[in-house]
DNA sequence: GAACACTTTCTAGTTTTTTAGAAAATAAGG
DNA sequence: CCTTATTTTCTAAAAAACTAGAAAGTGTTC
């Protein structure tokens, strides 16, 4: 007897030695944030935006993470003269959502609660956010009642 | 002496193609969290109680995973009869804060009240929870003063 | 309709992460 | 000592995450 893996998992042969993240990852992320900016946009200009921010590739290495990213359906594309234009189909809040979820889950052992605690000890939060912060909770403990 | 096996990142015109993670990885998380629960322990009792928790390896992997960590600056071992003990040289604060700090940058801009506020609105965070991250901000607010 | 500037497709290489078997080492018991 | 049970070391392999050049495609211009 033997444990499928989640998602695609083998029947028999279950050697499956690097699963995929179930997140975008961090090239991903980047090409994410900069369409999430501003979209449709040209490969040219998405590798142009990448290079203001550090990340200079070569052209043909973005074309071929945002054709990965179209295969896993972050994505999608449509030609445009003889190049694509492209686009995200996921939101920016439905991604982050996600990847905070998965961390709280993988590190804090599903307590949002001792999540933010960390935070609100480690980080640097100003007396404005923090006035922000507590009016959501009010407003959540109002909700709940 | 043997070599090290990981982290060998070349300086100039390296091509780098995949960047070693900055964090501890899936698996290696799920590791420290055995050892942070309690240690030392030998590779035969870390691998049952990862075998409890769902992640049935064999047992030569698990002492490969063990003894990256050990390269990495994750864990230190000892002889102990003819087999090794194994212990965390990492705080699990630490380790949280670290993950946590990336996050906030990567995700969420190096906002941390955005961060929060995502969470509060998304997860399932209960009337008690919600109180006690109020008086924390509290008390956090009176320090700042 | 051929030269051109540009874009994409195809192919392939590198490093990390995860996996584990074969072989070697080691302690214990008879 | 020599077998036996257990443990580690050595080796290697697959999949994911990046990376990018050579070749092929495409639209424009003269």
């Amino acid at each position: 007897m033997k444990e499928p893996k989640v998602g695609k998992a083998k029947l028999h042969g279950d050697t499956m030695a690097r699963p995929a993240s179930i997140h975008p990852t961090d090239f991903e992320l980047e090409i994410l944030k900069v369409l999430w900016n501003d979209s449709p946009q040209t490969v040219r200009d998405i590798r142009e935006r990448l290079a203001k921010k550090g990340r200079d590739n070569a052209h043909t290495s973005v074309i071929t993470m945002l054709n990965i990213m179209v295969d896993k359906g972050y994505l999608d594309k449509k030609k445009n003269g003889k190049s694509y234009l492209f686009w995200p189909i996921v939101s920016q809040a439905d991604v982050s959502q996600k990847m905070l979820g998965d961390m709280v889950d993988r590190v804090f052992e599903g307590s949002a609660k001792s999540l933010m605690l960390n935070l609100i000890d480690a980080e640097d939060i100003g007396r404005e956010e923090l006035l922000e912060l507590r009016k959501r909770i009010n407003q959540k403990m109002k909700e709940q009642k």
